[in-house]
DNA sequence: AACCTAATTAGCAAGTCGTGCGAATAAGAA
DNA sequence: TTCTTATTCGCACGACTTGCTAATTAGGTT
């Protein structure tokens, strides 16, 4: 995603207005690399903006990912995340906690999908699955009590 | 997953009984390669038992991953997607019909992710973003015109 | 500085997907 | 056949996201 100050610039040549909830998302996004959902992000937004509503969040954030600033990760867990991480990169996903860390992969390249050359493939993912260490620790201290996790970060895990 | 024979067995064997429900489910899902989704085969369900409701193919379904019979696929779309394939696969998704294509991939053990000692991984997901060579075709003859989609077919695509 | 108008916001209704709950039903043991 | 308890089904409800629209506002115009 582009800075504020570019995305401001980049607005208002598509005859789309400059709102103070706009820019303020903008500085929230910026940089972001907590993958957060929806809802994460109106939290923070509130806290500096009083009465902004989950509705504009989401309007800009689908607006933002039209724009192709940034996009959206679907890994299972309810709420979809956002990232404003253009970089070819992929993720980890820890299990226990769901946060959702970037992690760049050697070797993408030398995949080989076999099976399927009736496709024509443009895009390749790559999500790890595991615990991180915070969580292993945590896993140390009470092994058989389940950490509490607020819904927001819970992670619906496959398998 | 195993069979539906072998499944019965293991359903006794566990203290739980037999419905034709669920016999019904395990024959719908056993070597099913359409990852479909709670509602696709709630309808199969349903033509051949009429009644049958969705609340209990849910119940099944997370019965069944519980047990490990099953996966679920969860890449964004609305709807999670039922994998009783547990061998070591990955996946293909057209972009335009949403269709999820099972596919053996080469190359994984290779992958190295970089930045994230602290994490201990257990397992890696590859998905494959393009198009299918029917969607290629129907894209040739109306390039402008999208396809009409059933939203349960649809694949709301990241980036 | 006041004005105009299209874009935007906020809020609530509604849609989709999935789960909690409880009464009625049925599997399977006795 | 009887009994116990797992299961089914239907509906309410919860989480997440979008549709709709009246009121507001950005930002160009006079
Ligand atoms: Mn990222
Ligand atoms: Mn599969
Ligand atoms: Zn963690
Ligand atoms: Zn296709």
């Amino acid at each position: 995603m582009q800075t504020p100050t570019e995305l401001a610039a980049a607005y208002r040549s598509q005859g789309r207005k400059l709102t103070p909830q706009r820019q303020l998302l903008f500085q929230l996004m910026h940089g972001n690399d907590k993958h957060p959902t929806a809802e994460a992000l109106f939290a923070e937004a509130s806290a500096q903006m009083p009465g902004i509503s989950l509705r504009t969040v989401y309007q800009t954030l689908n607006e933002l990912a039209e724009m192709g600033e940034l996009q959206f990760i679907d890994i299972g867990g309810g709420a979809t995340r956002f990232d404003p991480n253009l970089d070819d990169h992929h993720h980890v996903v820890c299990v226990d906690c769901g946060q959702i860390r970037d992690v760049h992969v050697n070797g993408t390249a030398a995949l080989k999908p076999v099976g399927i050359e009736d496709f024509t493939i443009n895009e390749v993912g790559v999500v790890f699955q595991g615990v991180c260490s915070t969580c292993e620790k945590s896993r140390a201290k009470s092994p058989k009590t389940a950490q509490a996790k607020s819904p927001a970060q819970q992670a619906k895990v496959s398998k």
